[in-house]
DNA sequence: TGTTTGACCACGG
DNA sequence: GCCGTGGCCAAAC
């Protein structure tokens, strides 16, 4: 409290994942990739990045995120493994072998759900 | 200050 | 359809 916060900083792009993450529907999930082209960061190894430092922010659903190929691949940076799966699963996500089943169908895109002209602001 | 790593993705063979 | 490689940007060592 009375010291400096090292994390508090000026806006991101990592705020803009917390945000567009956030957006995403429950029952729905979305990938790196698509976030990282949403946001035109061209990197979609910073959405990760970002999203391991989602602990720092409140109410960021990161379990609906996951790589192109459906799996729950930040699985072990919750505080259980099996807590991503669950969490989907209780959305309605059908989870199986740590990946998403019928991954297209859930598959929620941020330029379709929120639109090109969306801002976090 | 240069190297390595990371919850990735697209491409070519 | 699987495997290796390059690219991408930021943080940790």
């Amino acid at each position: 409290m009375y010291l400096t916060e090292p994390m508090m900083e000026q806006p991101t792009y990592y705020d803009l994942v917390y945000a567009v993450t956030r957006q995403v529907p429950p029952g729905r999930v979305t990938t790196y990739g698509a976030i990282a082209d949403f946001l035109a960061l061209g990197a979609a190894r910073m959405v990760g990045w970002a999203l391991n430092n989602s602990f720092s922010g409140d109410g960021v659903p990161a379990h609906r995120v996951v790589n192109r190929k459906g799996e729950l691949s930040g699985r072990h940076h919750f505080p259980t493994p099996t807590m991503m799966q669950e969490l989907l699963e209780a959305e309605g996500v059908e989870v199986s072998e740590d990946r998403v089943v019928h991954m297209d169908q859930h598959f929620w895109h941020p330029a379709e759900g929120l639109g090109e002209d969306w801002e976090p602001f």
